[in-house]
DNA sequence: CGTCGACCTGC
DNA sequence: CAGGTCGAC
């Protein structure tokens, strides 16, 4: 049995985990006893919002470990003052970012989230958990902390090995054509993930369009949730009704035009921008899938 | 260059 | 219909 660090984490800042764990962004996290339990740093996580912070328990001899993984995750050291300060001085921010106080853009590892975005194409939210757990379930490794068990997210090298007929068996449909040859690229080492957080924002964003399956809004899903890239600003079917109805009285508009005004528009931190708008618009339309 | 259909499957 | 992408006009 491994060692546990338990323990608990003050938090003084905006920080909903619930909201931030649901609003779309991580697919393998799940509610456990009232805690949510999910990968983190490649081991197991239990965390739980309390009164001024965040209770965790996790697999590892030292706590400190366990505190940075956190922070890492939940992007403790994001300015989020001075980036809510920023997005409040839009009157169509407002309202979202008061009733969803709190909501933080997560930081997760680059190939679990380009892969979950694959998967993500033309499927609501239950379709991609239900993927991922069935990619991770078929040939990932079996996690498990107390009483609670997760299967990660397999690695390329181990994914690249399952074949194209094999992940449409498990449901992936024709998103199993992008994600065979994913898994084979990244394991060959022809495009290294993690050397794309040093790059700028729009070769990082090219050089991921140059996989199979990877367009604009998956390369952006990926440069915000995993590569620190905050001013990327994904554009799904939701968050470019909401730019349209909200900004451009209901205009159809290009999406690159879209994307120069939300560069102009919210700056550096476009990807929050988006996390509201998208988050907001997906209530609006009665959604309650998350 | 913009536009359009095909692509899997499940709630 | 669903948080797109590709390839063919």
């Amino acid at each position: 049995m491994a060692p546990t660090a338990l323990g608990f984490l003050p938090v003084a800042q905006p920080l909903d985990l619930e909201k931030s764990i649901e609003s779309g962004q991580v697919f393998l996290w799940r509610r456990h006893d009232g805690w949510f339990c999910g990968p983190l740093g490649g081991k197991i996580a239990h965390l739980r919002q309390v009164e001024g912070g965040l209770e965790f328990e996790m697999a590892s001899n030292s706590q400190e470990e366990v505190i940075a993984a956190i922070h890492a995750f939940l992007r403790l050291n994001d300015p989020i003052e001075e980036i809510l300060r920023q997005l409040q001085a839009d009157p169509h921010l407002r309202e979202p970012l008061q009733r969803n106080h709190g909501l933080r853009i997560l930081r997760q590892d680059p190939w679990e989230c380009l892969l979950s975005f694959v998967c993500s194409i033309d499927a609501n939210i239950p379709r991609i958990r239900s993927m991922i757990n069935a990619l991770a379930g078929h040939c990932g490794q079996e996690l498990s902390l107390g009483e609670c068990r997760l299967p990660a997210i397999p690695n390329p090298e181990t994914l690249a090995e399952v074949g194209e007929a094999k992940l449409r068996e498990l449901g992936l449909g024709f998103r199993a054509k992008y994600v065979d040859p994913l898994a084979k690229t990244i394991a060959a080492g022809e495009i290294d993930l993690e050397s794309l957080r040093s790059r700028p924002t729009d070769e990082a964003r090219k050089t991921l369009m140059l996989l199979k399956g990877v367009g604009e809004k998956v390369a952006d899903c990926a440069l915000v949730f995993s590569l620190d890239k905050l001013d990327a600003f994904p554009l799904d079917r939701w968050v470019r009704r909401a730019v349209q109805e909200w900004y451009f009285d209901g205009e159809a508009i290009p999406d690159r035009a879209i994307q120069a005004w939300a560069k102009e528009h919210f700056g550096g931190y476009a990807g929050y921008a988006q996390q509201y708008l998208f988050y907001r618009r997906r209530l609006d339309a009665g959604r309650s899938t998350f």
